[in-house]
DNA sequence: TCCGCAATCTGGTCTAACCAGAATATGGTG
DNA sequence: CACCATATTCTGGTTAGACCAGATTGCGGA
């Protein structure tokens, strides 16, 4: 039951079979019939999802829907996966998210190396030709935001913005469809770029903000609206 | 093989005994002999070991240390089971929950419920009762943070902000040994609460600014210094 | 209707295998 | 002595079958 092929399909049924019963889960036995793998199996991919907060496992009685709200290691996890992820969760990833980015930028203007600078520049390069040949920015955008947080030299900073990007990943490609949006995208990116070269953190930061107001609004309107977060 | 009773003390054994072989661990047999368990136990906490990245597991070759660093989720357990982070994880650490305690007050200025605002009169109150029987106020202060980002109606940073408080949770006690600090935080956490009440975002985070810069400061001078981040 | 006991179910744990590729030891050759 | 091919051992991956004891459920009697 290796994460990469079994455990996306395997939490997806555990979650869908709970939530259609009142929260309880199947036997290990069943799932094991269910996925034609052995109980070892199932017992492994259950204690990362139990580690993940994901579920509860009750001695002698059985397996229960974790009652508090996921981590972030549970979102990036379901976010990799391909599970759904809630509409508030969506709300509240893209909202720390913004506060993670703007804040990176203003950092990366103080602490970006040379290295952290070739970086972007290799990333906007790649950027033109791929706008030159008419395709879209794609995940050069992510890599771009990225190595923003990357020059802010604090591991632990990348790896929680980490998690937030793969939240993200799949909903981007969308966005990333306008030809118009892309060309926009880079040329902000280039701003953002000549500010962070300029050690200008104030300035680096506001053009983050305006940067990510046209994205992230974007990113929200195309939930489905519901009853989460009507604010 | 739960994880509050075994899984610290394996992952200890594994880390150090895998340091003490270039990065490769005991095999699996090994580690269930060792620990007077079943294989099947043994793979269970790998295999949670291997979704926080703490490992990597290599087919009929071995199990080696993951090689990039630890994400949240790892910090997070290792602190909770009273594992050694590095001096460069808590640098950083400190530095990110900083960035998020003082946004954090800036947004529950804005957003706080009166449910939110009872809650940290009530916290005060608890830490009067503290101060005046001559004890520390230990777990409140924490308390009392955690309840600001409540605050922010945003459940994913509160996620956030809970893994770094479990990061930070047995230094903290060291401290607030000294009767003066206490007095001290317990003075600016009023402070504080009463600009959150008058709705003052920026006064709000002038003066979560001013509160985290004593406390952390102190934070990272207890590191043993070392060639981590000499900055 | 309600209570109590018995059968059943469930997670937790263990033993004993087999597989096939990786890693290593062996031995013979140039 | 150096080197390479082969045989042996080791390793993670996976399965099957079994036992335990508490939780759950269902049935039958009062």
């Amino acid at each position: 039951m290796q994460e990469h092929e079994l455990l996306p399909a395997f939490t997806a049924h555990v979650l869908s079979a709970a939530r259609a019963n009142n929260g309880k889960a199947p036997s290990e036995r069943d799932l094991a019939e269910h996925f034609s793998v052995s109980r070892g199996q199932v017992r492994e991919a259950l204690a990362i999802l139990e580690s993940m907060q994901v579920i509860e496992r009750r001695a002698k009685s059985g397996i229960y829907l974790a009652d508090g709200h996921n981590g972030i290691a549970a979102m990036a996890f379901f976010a990799r996966a391909g599970l759904p992820l809630e509409n508030r969760q969506i709300y509240e990833a893209v909202e720390v998210r913004k506060i993670h980015e703007i804040k990176a930028a203003e950092m990366a203007a103080e602490r970006a190396t040379e290295k952290n600078f070739a970086a972007l520049r290799d990333i906007l390069a790649r950027s033109e030709d791929r706008l030159a040949q008419g395709e879209g920015i794609d995940s050069l955008d992510q890599e771009f935001h990225l190595e923003i947080v990357r020059a802010t030299q604090n591991g632990v900073f990348l790896s929680i913005c980490t998690a937030f990007y793969e939240v993200g990943a799949t909903r981007l490609q969308v966005y990333f469809r306008d030809p118009e949006r892309n060309r926009k995208s880079h040329d902000e990116h280039r701003q953002i770029y000549e500010a962070l070269l300029a050690r200008d953190a104030a300035l680096s930061s506001a053009l983050m903000v305006s940067h990510l107001r046209g994205a992230m609004s974007y990113w929200t309107e195309l939930l489905e609206p519901d009853a989460d977060r009507p604010a």
